[in-house]
RNA sequence: GGUGAGGUAGCUCAGGUGGUUAGAGCGGCGGACUCAUAACCCGCAGGUCGGUGGUUCAAUUCCACCCCUCACCA
């Protein structure tokens, strides 16, 4: 067995204005997946994750509902903790950014940069809405495009032709929020000196990020980095910089500190310790499971905001693509926008998690989610031919033996090839490969099938004498049905949990591939999981499609 | 606009550092069985591997251009 090792992994960082979608599910799923595989192994992996609070868009929507954000933030990030339970995700502790733990480490975080000369101030101009009295972030301003003239542009660059700007460079601004035409402001603001990082970032993102992802951030080396705007002014929903009053720390400084502040805040219920991970030299793994829409932040910002903090740098980033349904963008007039919440209120979590699995790859290419296909794709493969194999046997053992399994293995050699596909399993489950293991086992769950349709027990079971052939076939057939379930445990949790009662067996681990399970008394066999209808998807679609947007 | 990814059987996807008959699962069709949640088993499926041109003895796999889709552009 190789060395036990000490593993940190975080999800991105839902934002707490809005409840998790089906889209946000294929990284905490994949990350789960992760985790769960590695826990498996016998290693210590603490899986960490936190609601993004702070930002204009949580202060402005507080305000609508005339609530403290504090009191918004508290309720939505209860709502996403809620969601990650009932998607078996299991972190090991789930925070928001407005905790304490967050405040001491982004202070401390700045406090380091501050004195290592990473931060210097700078003023700038900025589109200012006098009726609300603040400034106004690019995305809340809209105008002509100064480039192409198409009006109703965003702030920051234009839709119809690509060119990027500043809102104050916008012909015709208006504020997205009052309505009013914006003026221009100047604040001082504080940068974080990114450049200085360049040739350490240059040396850490070729180990540690994807062939593609490392590719991609050549270009950005190319262009030269620029500093990175980490302040902003009142009013704003977020930690204040010390001596500094009316300034605020930008969402996306403490956001990714927010991975290392829910760490600190388990550390603090818990034996765990919090420099054994985070310290420079630390031996610990850590990693960050994102979108590749914020793959900026996450392989240049907040490796260089540790290293000047003094602290260790990822061991890697591992970046995943977008979700569609049906081929196309999640659309509420589709309903196809789904929220954790529907889904589980019509389907087993475990049915989404296995479609996931069965498309996640270590690339970030975008996935599909196709209703249709899904339906198929569980119903035959988890219940037609996995759950099958458990049915199909489980009857003879009772019937002809009390529910007692054989003393010998009917085929060794047979047991040996399933025992021994667990490593490419493994391997794979490593490279995050998990559509490739998918495939794996279920071409091991039709060679089950077939060997129990080559042995035909149904038929030696009609003579007395055939008997102990028949208990031999269908134990060697559950212990098929057992191994594919360990395999496919870091996917299914709950199903697993059924299998480990109905097996009778403590929860299994990786170590018992290597062994089979004989002379061993199992439950009576019940239904360990029921084929999708229909008018299941339908309800969902339906539901979501009288939805009212989460956001408004 | 720039950059990147991709366009392979009805659907979802593998694969291919160029080489006789291009793969899987699901669906569909035919057959068999009855142990199993009408499940499972066997057989069939003839898709110009987005388009055009080029390199080559040979390209779906390399090159160029074009079309389409998706994403990112701090």
């Amino acid at each position: 067995m190789t060395k036990r090792r000490k593993i940190l992994v975080t999800s991105a960082l839902p934002y707490a204005n809005n409840s998790l979608h089906i889209g946000h599910l294929v990284e905490y799923i994949q990350t789960d997946i992760w985790v769960r595989f590695q826990r498996m192994q016998g290693h210590e992996c603490i899986y960490v994750c936190a609601s993004d609070a702070h930002g204009t868009p949580t202060m402005l929507r507080a305000e609508e509902l005339n609530t403290p954000p504090e009191i918004l933030i508290k309720k939505v990030s209860k709502e996403h903790r809620q969601d990650f339970i009932t998607f078996n995700i299991s972190v090991d502790n789930y925070l928001n950014t407005h905790a304490t733990e967050n405040r001491e480490l982004t202070e401390l975080i700045y406090d380091r940069l501050l004195s290592g000369g990473y931060i210097i101030r700078r003023t700038i101009k900025q589109a200012y809405d006098e009726h609300r009295k603040m400034f106004l972030p690019d995305r809340y301003v809209r105008g002509q495009c100064p480039n192409c003239q198409t009006p109703d542009q965003y702030g920051d660059s234009c839709e119809n032709c690509g060119a990027t700007y500043t809102p104050i460079e916008l012909k015709n601004p208006i504020s997205v929020i009052s309505g009013t035409a914006p003026t221009v402001r100047e604040s001082e603001h504080f940068f974080f000196r990114l450049q200085k990082f360049e040739s350490e970032l240059r040396a850490w993102v070729p180990a540690h990020v994807d062939a593609a992802i490392a590719h991609k951030l050549e270009e950005w080396f190319e262009v030269g980095l620029r500093d990175w705007d980490i302040s902003r002014d009142e009013p704003y929903f977020g930690f204040e910089i010390p001596g500094n009053p009316g300034k605020y720390f930008y969402v996306w400084f403490d956001a990714t500190i927010g991975y290392m502040a829910s760490f600190l805040n388990l550390c603090r219920q818990s034996e765990l310790d919090f420099d054994t991970f985070w310290e420079k030299e630390s031996e610990a793994e850590l990693y960050h499971f994102i979108g590749k829409d914020i793959v900026y932040f996450h392989t240049l910002f907040w490796p260089s905001v540790l290293s000047g903090a003094n602290y260790r740098k990822p061991t890697g980033i591992f970046v995943h693509g977008f979700l569609t349904v049906d081929g196309k963008k999640m659309s509420k007039s589709r309903g196809t926008f789904i929220t954790a919440k529907t889904f589980a209120k019509h389907l087993d979590p475990d049915f989404l998690r296995y479609y996931y699995a069965g498309k996640l790859g270590p690339n970030a290419d975008d996935i599909d989610l196709n209703l249709e296909d899904f339906l198929a794709r569980v119903n035959s493969d988890l219940v037609g031919k996995l759950i099958n194999i458990a049915s199909r046997c489980a009857g003879f053992i009772h019937k002809l033996n009390n529910g007692k399994m054989a003393a010998d293995l009917m085929n060794g050699k047979l047991f040996s090839e399933f025992s021994e596909a667990g490593n490419e399993i493994c391997t794979n489950y490593e490279k995050r490969n998990y559509a490739q293991n998918i495939r794996i086992i279920m071409a091991l769950a039709d060679l089950a099938n077939q060997y129990i349709d080559e042995q035909k027990p149904w038929i030696k079971a009609k003579q007395p004498d055939e008997y102990k052939k028949v208990i031999g076939i269908c134990s060697l057939g559950l212990n098929f049905f057992r191994l594919l379930v360990i395999y496919l445990k870091p996917v299914l949790p709950s199903l697993t949990e059924r299998v480990e009662t109905f097996l009778n067996v403590k929860p299994l681990i990786w170590e018992d591939t290597k062994s089979p399970l004989l002379d061993h008394t199992i439950e009576p066999f019940k239904s360990l999981m029921q084929r999708i209808e229909s008018d299941q998807i339908e309800a969902i679609v339906t539901e979501s499609l009288n939805q009212l947007p989460a956001d408004q």
